[in-house]
DNA sequence: GTTGAGTGTGGCAACGATGCCACACCTGGC
DNA sequence: GCCAGGTGTGGCATCGTTGCCACACTCAAC
């Protein structure tokens, strides 16, 4: 087998073709410090101003290291340090706008700290969970934000020392913080919006209630109704599955058995998605025959007209928040004795409940109702 | 300063309170070791199928392995081979859907393969891009994917020896390989099928022609009326910047200027989004009174009536088509000799010009005209 | 019975950065 | 002039994995 030495060695011939200036080895701190004429650990000190340095050295070493074009190699220092700067951020499907906002959001706020993200789609399947997870441990990443699967994930996780913040759903109240959506207030707000308007037969269209992501939404929804004193019709709670073709197909079967619904409430962006072609297949005129209201903003429902009155989760903020939270239990870590406090500088509409830096935290964002042109008075 | 050693003596102190299993350090090759009654170095060779193990030392590893949790440490494996599994993604913007669909198809393909995606936001700011580089640097990733901003970041990166493939547009042709979309066919059959239809005063929306998407899709406008001896009218082409509501002034100025435009075309999803909600804005009849085609299919062109008719880039596959041109070179690079050969495997509807696997490559993936109902007859 | 090839295993150094410890030097006080 | 204390620097071991090399052993052939 010609393992690595031949590879290396053949690599220099190529050089000039494949890989242009790999003729010189990257500068090490070795060679920062025969340039600067100190020791490896002087330039170590100078540069991570740890320990004691003179100011002319710190400088000289400085010089040299920006001479050279030092750059620190990350996997030693992980090595080393026993952890890295890499947050593992594990999600269902960035193609869903919900998703990669989350993402964004928690990618500029990790960036903003000098962190950055692996990130690792598991289009919602528990083995491509668990295989990130094990990534993630090879890694040795410090903390992971992950819309979770299955409870064993972050079980792993846990046992391995690894911060965990759930985003989004929680699966369990055992393995570290969660951050989530008001779910049950933004469903109950969407759904007292509809009963304002004289809607009596509002139907729910949801995917699945063993998340606390639609269990809320549920809840919120009844919740509303009971406010209302009006009484909630078991039928109309239209449970489908996470993909718009279902949701359609849900749309059409319950438009037929009962044609006395007057609003229609979809729990998230793709069961809105479903709705909202059906009905346009049918050519039902929004609102005047039937309101629409989905819980989730993205931004065909700003353009489709009329436009869909909307929930929006700010998702942005939730996943900035995501990583705020994670970042607090990382620094809490660093610091020895925890001084960090449990800081809970909340970007303006985030209520966290749950105790200080020991206990588990649990983080709300909240959410705000968008009204549009979908949603308007009861025909009835 | 508590330092490091601090913090580890403190830890063990917390365990129970925030990181609970960490009581136990981490098991390595010599834990494996121990447990199978062998030396470090066969671990390593039983695990890693390189070299001598007997059949039986062999599972007998796999198997102390398993029992005690064994993962190897990522970051030490990393610096001993001097190279990782994982892959910097360097993209403008996630919350635009045609980055995120690229970022995915990337993901996708990476990790069929088993590398990682570092997924960085620039902004489209060539400090944060350097910044990047700098990181992606450190982490000494074997490969870089790029939205490209600055050239200068593209050099960087090449003369560290890290391999650089340019999606979506080319900034350079002097560093790695290059994938881009078939721009100048998809705006030629956009720009000609609105010709097909009588057009003859189409206006191009376009936010800048430095980057070859935009030079590209430009050309393609150009070359389907130099087809059909339409001479192009040079006012009609206009140039507004990167953002929705920009696009939509200068949308609203031509309208006002040039009351002859019969059709527009948006050179991509941003710049479409503006142009529909001034015409949306105006009551302009799609398709009756003018038409409209965008390049770039996003999910709310399909969701609007009429719905946009567009160029679909089929971003996904761009984005593993890049991943999967990255990762060739990668393999040619362990391969010590080159034995993968070029390799254009092309799923289905991309070419490749370009040499072999020494030369730099330019990939284009096929795009694809949608006709929906936003474009009809002139109604001149 | 010795030699040689072939087979399997362990020792050891290296990847690059870091921080503890030891030590050298300088200054001031008695 | 000697010692104590402070200041700045270098040596060295370490993090966990890997692969080269050396070596031990088995077996067959001469």
């Amino acid at each position: 087998m010609t393992g690595h030495g031949a590879r290396r060695d053949v690599a220099y011939g190529r050089a000039t073709v494949e890989k242009p200036r790999s003729d010189s080895r990257r500068p090490t701190v070795q060679d920062v410090a025969r340039e600067a004429g100190v020791s490896p650990s002087t330039v170590s000190r100078a540069l991570n101003g740890s320990g004691y340095a003179a100011a002319e050295v710190r400088q000289r070493v400085h010089a040299a290291a920006a001479r050279i074009g030092y750059v620190p190699d990350a996997n030693a220092q992980t090595l080393r340090n026993r952890s890295s700067r890499s947050i593992g951020v594990l999600i269902s499907d960035l193609r869903n706008p919900f998703y990669a906002d989350l993402a964004a959001g928690v990618e500029q706020a990790l960036r903003a700290a000098g962190y950055h993200m692996i990130l690792v789609n598991d289009d919602g399947s528990p083995d491509e969970e668990m295989l990130a997870v094990e990534t993630f441990t090879a890694m040795r990443v410090p903390g992971v934000i992950v819309t979770p699967v299955s409870v064993l994930a972050l079980k792993r996780l846990h046992q391995r020392g690894v911060h965990v913040v759930q985003a989004d759903r929680q699966l369990s109240t055992r393995y570290g913080d969660t951050v989530l959506g008001a779910n049950k207030a933004g469903a109950k707000l969407a759904t007292r919006h509809l009963l304002d308007l004289g809607h009596r037969r509002i139907a729910l269209l949801i995917d699945q209630t063993r998340w606390t992501s639609g269990a809320e939404r549920l809840a919120g929804y009844r919740a509303a109704h009971a406010d209302a004193r009006v009484p909630v019709d078991q039928e109309l709670i239209a449970y489908t599955s996470f993909d718009s073709a279902a949701a359609r197909a849900t749309v059409a079967r319950l438009l037929d058995t009962r044609p006395d619904v007057t609003a229609l409430f979809a729990a998230n962006n793709v069961l809105a998605q479903g709705a909202f072609e059906e009905l346009q297949h049918r050519g039902v005129q929004l609102p005047k025959e039937m309101s629409l209201v989905a819980y989730d903003d993205v931004p065909w429902m700003s353009m489709v007209r009329p436009a869909i009155t909307t929930v929006s989760q700010h998702t942005f903020d939730l996943g900035r928040r995501c990583a705020e939270v994670l970042l607090a239990r990382l620094t809490v870590d660093d610091a020895g004795d925890r001084g960090a406090g449990d800081g809970d500088s909340g970007a303006g509409g985030s209520d966290s409940a749950g105790s200080g830096p020991t206990g588990r935290r649990l983080v709300r964002v909240a959410c705000e109702l968008r009204v549009r042109g979908s949603s308007g008075p009861s025909p009835a």
